[in-house]
DNA sequence: CAGGACTTGATGTGATCACATCTTCAGGAG
DNA sequence: CTCCTGAAGATGTGATCACATCAAGTCCTG
C-alpha cells in the first residue's frame, strides 16, 4: 500500500460492501493508488477494517467497472495509462459528454444555471489556492450538475465509468493546471463559455466549449503526466 | 425462473464465478430474461448447479454493468425498458458506435473486410431462415468485427455494455425484422453501406451508415416492441 | 560463486454457516 | 367480507474455513 486511504463515516442503512466500494472508488479518484501497483483482499481489508468479503465484492465491482485491472494471475492491479487508451479515453469522453450536455442543456433551468456559476468560482478559488482535493471535486460537480439536469439512466453512469478510469491520473493533471494559475497563466474558462451557450440555448456551441475543456483540463496537460507516469512505472512496483 | 437457461460446458482454467458470469450474459443477450423479473441467488444457483458464492460474484458484476438492476430492497432484477432509457440508449449507441467505426476504419484490412462480408451474408440467410439466434449473433459479429480492428480498452467494452442494456429487447426486435423480411420487405442493407463506406475510406459514409443501421435495427422496430413490453409488464411479475 | 529445485508464506476461489431483514400467507378481530 | 397482525419461510449480507495456486526466499548442487 503506498499511502493511507482516507475513510468517511458508514451511513445507517449502507451495507458493508457499499461502503467499501465508496471508500475504494473515492480513493482511485482522489488518485491516491498509483498506476501499476496492485492491491490484495487481505491487505485491503485490513486497511479499511473490514472483512474479506466486502472487499472481495467491492473489488468484483470495481474490476467490472474498468476502475481496476484483473490480470491473468487473478490478481488486481490499478490499470496503467498508455497512450493510446489515454487517446481513447479522451475520444470518448468528449463524445459522451458532448451528447449529455446537449440533452440535458434545454433541462438546466435558473437555479441550476446559479449552481454551476458558484461551483465554477468555488473551482477557480480553489485553483488559486492549490486546493486540489477542492478543485477536482467542484469540477467534478460542476459537470455533474450539467449531466444530471434531465434525468439519466445510462448516460451519466458511463460518464463516471470513464472519469473514474481517469482517476489515477486527474490528480497529477489538475497539480499542473494549479501551477499554471497561481504564475498568472490563466487559461481559458471553458466552465464559463459552457454557462453562456447554456444560457443562449446554442448547443453547437455548447459542444464547442464542452470539448474544449476537455481537452483543455485533460488533453494538453495529460500527455505531459502520461510521459512522467510511464517513466516513474518502470521503476516501481508495489 | 421463466425460462431455462442454456448453459456451454465450462473451460479449462476457468473459474467458476467467470462461468457463472458467461452463463447469464449470454441468458440476458438471448432474452432468456424478460424485463421486470427478479432474479434470486439461491434460484441461479440451483439453475446453474452451482453454489451461492460464483453466482453472487457474478449477479454484482452484472450489476456493475447496468446489466441488471439492484433494487432498494436488495433485490435483483432485469431493468424495465422505458421510452426515455431507449431513447438514450440509442442515442448513446450511436454516439458510441460511430466514434468506434471511425476511430477502426482505417485500420480494416482486405482479410478483415472478407470476414465482414461472410458475416453480413449469414446474417441474411438467417434472417430470411427466421434462425434469430444466428441473426443476433451475426449481426453482433459484424460490428465487433468491424469494432475491434482497432485495438480498444476502452470503447468496445462500453459498447458492449450498452448491447447487454439492450438484451432483453434485442430477441423481439430481430424477430419482427425477421417476419419482414420473409414477407418480401427488404429493409435497405445498412451493412452493405457501411462496407463500401470503408471501402472508400469515406469517414463521414461510415458514421451515416452506422447510425441509420442502428436506427433501422431499433429504434423504428423497437418502439413497437417497447409498446408490447410495458402492456406486458403491467400483469406478469416473475 | 552461480543456478536451479524445494519450501514456506501469501493470495484468490469456493463452500458453508449464522443472522438480520423482507415477503408472504394464514388467522383472527372489527 | 375486509383489514390488521403475527408467524414461517425465503433472501441477501457478512464471517470463517479449506484448498489450490502463486511468489519469494532459501538451500543444495555443480
Amino acid at each position: 500500500m503506498v499511502a493511507r486511504i482516507p475513510v468517511t463515516t458508514r451511513c445507517e442503512g449502507e451495507t458493508l460492501q457499499e461502503w467499501t466500494y465508496q471508500q475504494l472508488r473515492h480513493a482511485i479518484l482522489s488518485g491516491v493508488f498509483r498506476p501499476g501497483v496492485s492491491v490484495t483482499m487481505r491487505g485491503l481489508a485490513e486497511e479499511l477494517d473490514v472483512s474479506l468479503m466486502p472487499v472481495r465484492e467491492a473489488l468484483r465491482r470495481l474490476v467490472a467497472e474498468h476502475a481496476l485491472t484483473l490480470l491473468p494471475n487473478r490478481r488486481v492491479t490499478v490499470p496503467q495509462m498508455t497512450p493510446s487508451r489515454f487517446d481513447e479515453l479522451c475520444a470518448t469522453r468528449i463524445a459522451l459528454e458532448c451528447l449529455a450536455a446537449e440533452r440535458a442543456m434545454l433541462a438546466v433551468d435558473e437555479k441550476r444555471l446559479a449552481q454551476m456559476q458558484a461551483t465554477d468560482e468555488a473551482m477557480n478559488e480553489a485553483l488559486l489556492s492549490h486546493d486540489i482535493a477542492a478543485a477536482v471535486s467542484a469540477n467534478y460537480e460542476f459537470h455533474s450538475l450539467l449531466y444530471t439536469a434531465a434525468p439519466s439512466d445510462v448516460l451519466f453512469p458511463l460518464i463516471e465509468n470513464l472519469w473514474l478510469q481517469f482517476g489515477p491520473f486527474i490528480h497529477g493533471v489538475l497539480d499542473r493546471v494549479s501551477d499554471d494559475f497561481s504564475a498568472g497563466n490563466y487559461p481559458v474558462d471553458r466552465h464559463r463559455e459552457t454557462l453562456s451557450a447554456i444560457e443562449s440555448r446554442d448547443a453547437f456551441a455548447l459542444r464547442v466549449a464542452i470539448e474544449a475543456d476537455i481537452r483543455d483540463g485533460i488533453s494538453a496537460v495529460g500527455r505531459e503526466e502520461l510521459r512522467v507516469a510511464g517513466d516513474a512505472s518502470q521503476a516501481k512496483r508495489q
